[in-house]
DNA sequence: TCACATTAGGTAAGCGCTTTCCTAGCCACG
DNA sequence: CGTGGCTAGGAAAGCGCTTACCTAATGTGA
């Protein structure tokens, strides 16, 4: 592998000067050099190691961002929003998968800070975790206190600059929506039980109940893993325990999918027989039959907003910025009037 | 930010020693230095510099991976393969985004070089692009000349190692089962025609029609982007010019699906009215509405033995190793004989 | 008791680059 | 022709770590 001395030696040039020629430097030099130098790269293929420049130099410039996994829609479409304010800005995103490990998480701010980001995004549910979440929070402070910058997407549980999305507004939403078509045999698929996600979005759905009336029992509602398969398994048993329901909403379009499908198979139509809803409205939603009733989040913007808080250096000492986001009722034919 | 000078001041040892502790190098140290300094390094919250470590060691560990999109379902998939081998070998994976882009890909070469990178795995389709082809390929062997061992999925016009999906004979099996349903007036929506992919797929078509004594002509042949919308589009310009089709190829199953949506916006039912086949066998590819009919890749498959020949140094130089995978038909409902 | 292994730990030389500071050469001016 | 002010380029000091090599301080055998 060239090195820079091996470039200066063949132009013959000192280092220093190559190095200059080749970072674009702001100091003057001769253009014959500069031939000499260019020509020298690009006989020798030379490409500077990444790891000694970012030694050398001591500004950090790479931002991290931990996400349960950029492969699901979700967190995709939040990554799109986060690489284009990043690319922007001429910052290179490193990019960590938790898959919704907490130990991961943590192990992974770790990786960042010894990769010396100059900031860390972290996107995705937080956790009913006490533990884990004072560790978390430990972790951050002391990357904050070295000069590191730190932005969350929808952690409210993390103090600190942070986007989030009304997940309770999205479960007032849509549950309002299930109550005005005239259910109140509601089942639900809700995620993970210890994410503050699946909390959130709950909790909305049972202000939604009060407000018209009923409740949200326990034994109508299923936790899953916000995953097609694990969807489909639970309308199977929702449906299997409570025969009389009339409307089943998932927490996630995946899972709602997944229910749809299962209701497929026992000869269940949508929305004659049963309504089903879904909740982030991810593309696929418009694609199956029927087309699901959800709720919108505006993710790429989300990312955008937590890229542009995590870039921006001035917060001088005026607390953390909190953004919060709206969510949207989107309604297509998935739900209808109960039988 | 604590370095590791700190760290040995604290305990009152030297960096070697220090160093050693951390690293649990095989060098022996007394159970009273460790101790010392392993609560400095957490009382100091140490983390090592990465970029230091990996000037200071020679060894190079991580693997470089550049694909279309991650959050494309496709590459999703491979990249879950290469991850699940890259994990197991302790490895770590970066991953760029080439949105197709040549130039993006030779960046991205260079980048991965300048990172140190162990491996390049390049997966995606390969281009029809002779000035591009050639400049990957000097910039590749160069890279291999240095050490760097390169392996690629899907493009053969690459030589080396490879993991090649049989993309002519998915083809072949999906335009058989066309013309096995006795369909014949057939319009293909095509990804991008200077994509490796899209030509092998239809010259696998091409020969399905020649078996059935048939033609494919060009006029029923149009170019879309692998996306939904440009299939939609796509689908919409086909069924414009040549109403009397009575079957829809596409060769992804994004595009599929956009097609399935323009023909429900026109009110044609499929397969009534009109059979729709797709290309991938994505996970959606069972939720709409019929479900397609498809060819199957054993991506992660590819991507656990693109990462394996990636990371296995054996090679005694006997030549490039090329690793075959099949393709699968899939029935679903989407395709019927013509009305 | 002495020479010699054997050990635990330290010293210092890099890894490949950037950048501050310095020097030598040049010009203009008096 | 001497001085000062520029300028282009080089020397060298790190950046934070690893590791080959060295040095005391032990333990061993004759």
């Amino acid at each position: 592998m060239a090195t820079l001395a091996d470039v200066a030696r063949r132009a013959g040039v000192s280092p220093a000067t190559a190095s200059r020629i080749i970072n674009g430097s702001s100091k003057p030099v001769t253009d014959a050099l500069r031939e000499r130098v260019l020509a020298a790269v690009e006989e020798l293929q030379y490409v500077p190691n990444a790891h000694a420049q970012l030694l050398a130099r001591s500004h950090r410039s790479a931002i991290g961002v931990i996400v349960h996994d950029v492969s699901d829609p979700y967190f995709a479409e939040i990554t799109r929003g986060l690489q284009r304010v990043a690319t922007d800005n001429g910052r290179l995103v490193i990019i960590c998968n938790s898959y919704r490990d907490p130990v991961k998480e943590l192990e992974y701010v770790e990786l960042l800070r010894a990769h010396q980001v100059a900031a860390i995004v972290l996107a995705g549910s937080g956790y009913h975790d006490e533990g884990f979440t004072k560790a978390l929070d430990t972790k951050l402070r002391v990357y904050e206190s070295t000069g590191g910058r730190v932005a969350v997407i929808g952690r409210h549980e993390h103090a600190g600059d942070a986007v989030v999305p009304d997940n309770e507004m999205g479960g007032y939403l849509i549950a309002s929506e299930l109550y005005a078509l005239g259910h109140d045999r509601i089942g639900v698929i809700a995620g993970p039980k210890l994410l503050t996600t699946t909390t959130d979005r709950l909790s909305g759905m049972r202000r939604a109940a009060r407000e018209h009336g009923h409740k949200l029992p326990a034994r109508r509602i299923e936790y899953a893993d916000f995953d097609r398969g694990s969807g489909a398994a639970a309308a199977a048993a929702l449906l299997d325990a409570e025969p009389e329901l009339t409307a089943i909403a998932a927490l996630n379009d995946s899972m709602a999918i997944g229910a749809l499908a299962l209701l497929r198979t026992r000869g269940i139509t949508v929305p004659e027989q049963m309504t089903v809803v879904g909740f982030d409205d991810m593309p696929v939603a418009r694609d199956v039959t029927p087309a699901l009733t959800t709720v919108r989040l505006p993710l790429a913007d989300m990312g955008e907003r937590a890229m542009t808080l995590a870039l921006d250096e001035h917060r001088d000492g005026q607390g953390p910025r909190i953004e919060e986001v709206g969510a949207e009722l989107i309604r297509r034919a998935s739900a209808g009037p109960p039988r």
